[in-house]
Order: structure tokens, then C-alpha cells, then sequence
DNA sequence: TAACCGTGGCA
DNA sequence: TTGCCAAGGTT
């Protein structure tokens, strides 16, 4: 490090005025944040990319432009919305969030960290993301960028998860008081195009001078990460039962959970062993004449691997089962399906 | 604390 | 094909 890094914050964000990206949620430069859309959008990014972020953003500011238009919407349509997007938690804690702020807040953001973290679905990163973003507070913002840029940065060593706060408080160190929420997009934004996971581009890095972790030629290794464990694969039967109209029967999930509070096809436990035949059938909605379909549905989560089996069968003038409804086809697209679903869907419908 | 919680793109 | 990763939070 040849420059003290007093210098570092004038630095980033010089490069920021040249090189920041224009996303939907950002406001133009000298513009006023709104906070609802800061919101809104760091809810959306955790976890998910810029990329996907961006037509489910454009579509739900469209819909519901401010927070209380969303406290007021039915939970049901933004699970609809945010179906595809994953994580429906956050589906959930948004829309509590929204009424929250609505009704406990007489319609305003919390303005701090501590406000904000009261609102569910807002941990430390958000708090401090859009206390510096929509409010111009110096908070501390760390998320998966500025950990590789900061480790980077230090020659941070020492595993992630368990050397987070030695980054917050470094971080802490080098965050301005005049344009913290420019210096943390900025940070995020040199981590997004710049200094990369695998492939650090410290040729372009307006912060080389300032990197110890490039001085000593171990920027690719950072940060230091535990080891992840192995993700088992469970097996399953889906149930695709149509009626006389062409409707299929649908189902809605238990409210938390994975794939809390959204709508599915029918289908048994999901677990390591696979179902018997009679166990799946037990299971099934209603009992009828099974044609398993050919091949196999796969889907990856978090933490297991699927695969489904497809059983078809037709039924006429059945009232649908307690917990159960049917729906039409053609109406799919208006159901909140989550990605497994849709995947089903598409693998019967092109299977028939 | 560590497990749980989605999805899609890319090397 | 497999693992990694992305503007993490909750329990």
C-alpha cells in the first residue's frame, strides 16, 4: 500500500462519477432517493442478481408505487408477483413490512439502522444499505461484494463467515461522511465489474494502490470461505390431475417453510428415500388410475437436490379434495407457482 | 451457531 | 455435469 487510506473514499468515488451502473432503482445523480424504491429493491437483490432483479422491480413499482399501496394489496397478489423470484420469505416479511410502515410508522421509513432493522426482513446489511442509501447516513454496509473487495483490501485471511465483524469494523473505517451511499454502491459496484470472485481485474482498480491483498498476489484467493456441505438429493410423486374442463388440481402450501404460502401441485413428501408405490398413492389427493409420465423432474435448492416423478390421471365431476382447487389452464400464469411448479407444468404439457 | 430458505447463469 | 455465486435474514 503506497497511499494512506484517507485517500482511498476521494478515490472510489471518483471512479464511481465515471463508472457507476444505471439500474432501475437507482436515483439520478443529485436526485432525491425515494425510500420506498431503496427498499423495494435491496428486499429484492439479497441473494438474487442484478440481472433478475431488474423486470420483477420494473413490474412491482408499476403495480404498487408506493408502500401503503402495497400494505394494502392482498398478500396472495404479490406472492404472485415475486413467484419465480425465490425465497418467498421475503414475499411475506415485505408485505408485513409494508403495513408496518404504514400503520406503525404513520407512512415514513425509519430513518436509522435501528429503526429499520425493526421492520421484518431488514438485517444488518439492509439497515445499513438504506440508511446510506435513501438517508445519507454513514452506516457501515457489508454485503458478499464489499467482504471480497474489503478482505481484498486487508489481505483478510482468516474464514468467512466467522471474520464478518473485523470487516464491518474496517469497513466502518473507511466509510465517508459526505456521500456514504454513493460509497457503498460504489463499493459494490467495483466488486460487480471490478474486483471479481474469481478473476480480480486489479489492472482497472481504482484501488490498487490501497490493496494489500493484490500487493501480495493472493487477491483470487480472497476471501477464505468454511467448506459448504454436500446437498442430498430427495425424491418425490407430483400428481397432475385434470377434470372434465381441462382444469388441473392445485394446492396451497403451509404459510412458512420452504416455498412458504405459495401454490403447487400435489405431490408427496419429498425425502431421501423414495416413496413405494402405495405410500404415494395413499398420498395422492384423491385415489384414481395412475399413468406415471416419462422422465423426471429436477430442481435444485438451497440446500437438497429433487427429483419428481410425474403421475397423470383424469377425473370427472370430482369436487376438489379439503385444501385442494382447481384451476384452469389457462389461469396458471395468475397462480403464485414458484419456479419447481412452473417447471412441472411445462414438463407435463410437453410430455402429453 | 448452524440450519434453513430459491433460482438461474456461468466456468 | 457439478459447484460456485448473487445488494442475506430468520430461527
Amino acid at each position: 500500500m503506497t497511499k494512506n487510506n484517507r485517500d482511498l473514499p476521494g478515490a472510489l468515488l471518483a471512479w464511481y462519477n465515471r463508472h457507476a451502473r444505471r439500474l432501475p432503482w437507482r436515483a439520478p445523480p443529485g436526485a432525491k432517493p425515494d425510500p420506498y424504491r431503496v427498499w423495494l429493491s435491496e428486499i429484492m437483490l439479497q441473494q438474487t442478481t442484478v440481472v433478475t432483479v431488474g423486470p420483477y422491480f420494473e413490474r412491482f413499482v408499476a403495480r404498487w408505487p408506493s408502500v401503503q399501496a402495497l400494505a394494502a394489496s392482498p398478500l396472495e397478489e404479490i406472492l404472485t408477483e415475486w413467484a419465480g423470484l425465490g425465497y418467498y420469505a421475503r414475499a411475506r416479511n415485505l408485505h408485513r413490512a409494508a403495513q408496518m410502515v404504514t400503520d406503525k410508522f404513520d407512512g415514513r421509513f425509519p430513518d436509522d439502522e435501528a429503526g429499520l432493522k425493526s421492520l421484518p426482513g431488514i438485517g444488518d446489511y439492509t439497515a445499513a444499505a438504506i440508511a446510506a442509501i435513501a438517508f445519507d447516513r454513514p452506516a457501515a454496509v457489508l454485503d458478499g461484494n464489499i467482504e471480497r473487495v474489503t478482505s481484498r483490501l486487508y489481505a483478510i485471511t482468516e474464514p468467512l463467515p466467522g471474520v464478518k465483524p473485523v470487516l464491518r469494523r474496517l469497513v466502518a473505517e473507511i466509510t465517508p461522511r459526505q456521500r456514504p451511499g454513493d460509497f457503498a454502491q460504489a463499493m459494490m459496484d467495483l466488486g460487480a465489474m471490478v474486483c471479481q470472485p474469481a478473476r480480480p481485474r486489479c489492472l482497472l482498480c481504482p484501488l490498487v494502490r490501497f490493496c494489500e491483498g493484490s500487493a501480495q498476489g493472493i487477491a483470487a484467493e480472497l476471501p477464505r470461505k468454511a467448506a459448504k456441505k454436500a446437498r442430498p438429493t430427495r425424491h418425490g410423486i407430483a400428481f397432475w390431475i385434470t377434470d372434465e374442463q381441462g382444469r388441473v388440481l392445485l394446492r396451497k402450501r403451509p404459510e412458512k417453510g420452504l416455498l412458504g404460502s405459495m401454490t403447487e401441485i400435489p405431490s408427496t413428501d419429498w425425502r431421501e428415500d423414495k416413496p413405494s408405490q402405495n405410500a404415494a398413492a395413499n398420498a395422492a389427493p384423491l385415489a384414481l388410475d395412475w399413468s406415471p409420465l416419462q422422465g423426471r423432474v429436477r430442481h435444485v435448492f438451497t440446500h437438497f437436490s429433487l427429483e419428481l416423478e410425474i403421475w397423470s390421471a383424469d377425473v370427472e365431476g370430482s369436487a376438489a379434495p379439503e385444501g385442494t382447487f382447481w384451476c384452469r389452464l389457462d389461469d396458471l400464469g395468475n397462480q403464485a407457482l414458484p419456479s419447481l411448479m412452473r417447471k412441472i407444468v411445462k414438463h407435463v404439457l410437453t410430455a402429453k
